[in-house]
DNA sequence: GATGAATGAGCATTCATTCAT
DNA sequence: TATGAATGAATGCTCATTCAT
C-alpha cells in the first residue's frame, strides 16, 4: 500500500542502555521495538512488522509482554529511568557551583539523546500512545527530571550566576536543544557526540547568562 | 476498548490559518483532521474517527480527498507554505540589518508555533508518515526556510554581529525552541504570544551573541 | 475481556463419583475441566482456562491426555458408564415388579443428576463437540439405557401397570425431568436430593399411569 | 482439525418466526447465526463461518451487527419475545378456566419448541455465553413467563383442579417437557406439530392431577 | 511430570476504500 | 455531495499444541 515512507531518525541501528534490560528473547524484542516506533511510530508498526524483524511469529512475543502496548510501555519506562539516573549521577558529580552543576546537566541530557536517538524519540513522541496509566511511571520520573533542572537553574539565578527572560520558556528551550537531537544530528569526526556536548554547554550558558550589548569582536567560528 | 489516551497537545481546538483553505466541507475536513492528527498521530487515526467528529460517513470523505494520505499531505502543504511565506514576509519588513533579520524570524517562527501549536506539531511530526512523493514538496519549502535563516545568520556573522560555537547545532536549536512550543505553551494572560516571541527573540540573540564574562549584574527575572 | 457471563449451573464446585477416576493429577485435570466445560461450555473454555485453574502450565496437560477433546471425551465417557451401571445396579436391587422397577430408575436417574449436576450437563450438551469417533462410546452406552428404560416401560403397559398417549414423547419426559435438573434445582433442607427423588417418581407415575378423572379430592401440598 | 462432529438438533434448515424480523441481510444473517449456534454452540460458531454460510464477507456483518454477541442476544430477545407473546396470546384465548389455561399453555409452548427447534436451542442453552448485560432483557421476560405459568398452576391448585407433589419441580417438569424437545423430535407423519402437543398436553393434565390407584383398566396406546 | 519458549492457524474486529443509489 | 452496504487486507491477540530442557 503506501510507498516508500521517510524514516523519522538519521541514526541507522536502535540500541538500548547496556545495562538496562538483560540480554535474552526480551531485549532483543525491545529492540526491534525501539527501532520500528522510532520510525514509523507506534500506530505504524505492527505486531507482525515486530515479528517479522525478530524471525520470530507474532504470538511468539506474547511470552515475553502482554501485549503491544506494554512494549512500549517497557521502553518509555526505561527510557525515563536512564535519563533521570543519569542526571542524578551527573549532578552528584558536579560539585555544589550551580554553574557546573547545570553545565553537567546538559552535557548528560545531550550525550544520552546523541547517543540514543530512537529511544529519546520513542520516550518524547510516542509516550502519547501509551493509556494514562501505562505512561504514569514515566510521567512521574519526567516531572521529578524537571524539578531537578528547575532547582539548579533557581540557585544559579538566587546565587547571580543566571538571568532568565522568562523562567519556563528558557527550560523549555534548554530541553528542545537536547529533545531535537535526533531529528538532526550524526554522529560524526567533526562533531562527535562529546564535541555536540561541549556546543550545548555553551549555548546553554549563553541562554542562561545575558548577551553582551553591542557587537562581537572577539574570534568565534564562523563557518 | 483503548483506555484513556493522553493528548499531544495543550491547546483545545484545532485551527487552521484563515485564508489558507477556502470554507466549506473541504476546510472542515482538514480541521477536524488537524485535531485528530495533532493528538493522536495520523496512524492513530482512522477515517472513521474523521467522519465521526464531523458527523459524515466515512465514504463521504472520498468526495473531497482522494485518500487520507491525501488530507495529510495537504495539512502539511499548507503548514509549510503558510510558515515559509510568514517568513518571506518578515524578512522584507525587516530591513537590512542582520540582527533585525533575525529577530523578525524567530518572532514569526514563534508566533505562528505558539498560534497554531496543532498544525506546528502535524507538519513536523506527522510528515514521516507520508510517502516520499507526498511529502517532497513540503521537504522542498523547508529546506528552502532553513536557507533563508542560514544566510540571515551568515551575514550576522560575517558582519561581526553574531558568533556561533557551531553553526549546525545553533542553527538547530533556534529551530528547536519554536518546535517545541506545542508541547508545552498554552497563550495566557502572563505570557501572551507576543510577550513568548520577546522572550525567544532575547533568547535567540543570547544564543547568537558570546555569553558575557563572569557573573551577571544587572537586573532581570528571578521568579 | 469478556464482561461478566452467566454460569449454566447453580451449583457451586464440580465433583466427579468417587471411585469412577482415581485420584491424581488426572483426576484433578478432569474435575477443573468439568467445573469449566459445565459452566462455560467446552468451545467456551481453553486449554489456558484449564491450566490457569490447575496451577499448571498449559503444556502440563498433555502428558495426561493427549488432546483437550481427549479430556471431554473421558468425561462423557465416565458420566455415561456411571449413569448406565447406576441403573442396572438399581435394576437387579428392584425386583420383578416393572412399577418398581421403573421407581427405581427413576430414583436413580434423578439422584445422579442432583448430586453430579455438572457431569450431567456436560454429559448432555457437550458430547456435540466431540468428534462422531470419540462420542461412539458415549452413545452406545446411551442407547443401552434408553432400551433398558423401554423394555421397562414395555413390559409395565404389556402387564396393564403403565398406559402412554404416545410412547417416544413419554420417555422422553421422563428423561426430560432429569436432564433439565441442573438447570435450577440446588440441594437445600427443603428439598433434600432424596426428597426430589421421591418427587420425581410420582411425578413419572402420574406420567404413566393416566390421570384421574373430575377434580381432586384428597390432599396435597397447595403451595 | 476438527473431525466431523455431531449436531446437536435434528432438524434441518433453521428458520425464525415470520414477522420477528424484517426481511433483508440482517435476518439472513440471524437465520445463518441460528442454524450454526444451535448446532455448533457460539463458542463452536466462528464469524467466518457465519459470513461463509452468507457469501459475505467477515466484515459485511459488522454493518449489521455491532459485534457476534450482538447477534446472539438479538436472537435470545427475539426468541424470548416470540415465547412470551404466544403464551401471553394463549392466554387471553382460553377463557377463566384454569384446566384450559393451563393446556393452552402447554400447546403454545410445545408447538413453539416443536417449530422452532434451533431458536429453541439457542435461547436456552447459548443465553449462557451471554454478557449479563446482554442477557438481562432475556432473563426479564422469562421471569415474566414463569410468572405467569405459576399463576395459573396456583389458581388451579387453589380452585381443587389440581395437586403438585412439589410447586417448583413441577413446574419444572413441565418446562423441561417442551425445552428438550428439540433434542429428540422430528416432525412426521405419525407425530405432526399438533399430535405432539396433544401428547403434552396431556401429560401435563396427569401431572398436574394424582394418578389413578392401583392398575389401569381402560384403553391405552400399548406400541 | 512439569516448564517456558515457540509455532502456525485461527480468532473477532477494524482498516481504508469502493460503488450503486 | 452524501449514504449504506460491501470488500479484502490487515489489525492485535488467543488458540491448541509441540518440544527441548
Amino acid at each position: 500500500m503506501s510507498a516508500l515512507r521517510a524514516s523519522r531518525l538519521r541514526a541507522g541501528k536502535a540500541t538500548l542502555p547496556p545495562s538496562s534490560v538483560p540480554e535474552g528473547t526480551r531485549r532483543r524484542i525491545l529492540e526491534v521495538a525501539l527501532q520500528l516506533f522510532a520510525n514509523r511510530g507506534f500506530h505504524g508498526t505492527s505486531v507482525r512488522d515486530m515479528a517479522k524483524a525478530l524471525n520470530l511469529q507474532p504470538s511468539a512475543l506474547y511470552a515475553h509482554f502482554p501485549s503491544k502496548d506494554h512494549v512500549l510501555a517497557e521502553l518509555v519506562r526505561v527510557g525515563h529511568e536512564v535519563h533521570a539516573s543519569a542526571l542524578r549521577a551527573a549532578l552528584l558529580d558536579a560539585g555544589a557551583d550551580p554553574v557546573d552543576q547545570l553545565c553537567a546537566l546538559i552535557r548528560v541530557h545531550t550525550v544520552l539523546h546523541a547517543t540514543y536517538p530512537h529511544l529519546a524519540v520513542v520516550v518524547n513522541e510516542e509516550i502519547y500512545s501509551l493509556s494514562a496509566e501505562l505512561a504514569a511511571p514515566a510521567l512521574a520520573i519526567r516531572e521529578e527530571a524537571r524539578a531537578l533542572v528547575l532547582q539548579v537553574v533557581e540557585r544559579g539565578v538566587a546565587l547571580g550566576h543566571f538571568s532568565l527572560p522568562d523562567k519556563g520558556a528558557t527550560l523549555a528551550a534548554l530541553s528542545a536543544m537536547g529533545v531535537r537531537i535526533p531529528y538532526w544530528y550524526e554522529p560524526s569526526e567533526q562533531l562527535p557526540v562529546d564535541a555536540l556536548a561541549d556546543v550545548h554547554v555553551e549555548l546553554s550558558l549563553r541562554l542562561l547568562r545575558g548577551p553582551r550589548e553591542g557587537p562581537i569582536a572577539g574570534p568565534a567560528e564562523g563557518a
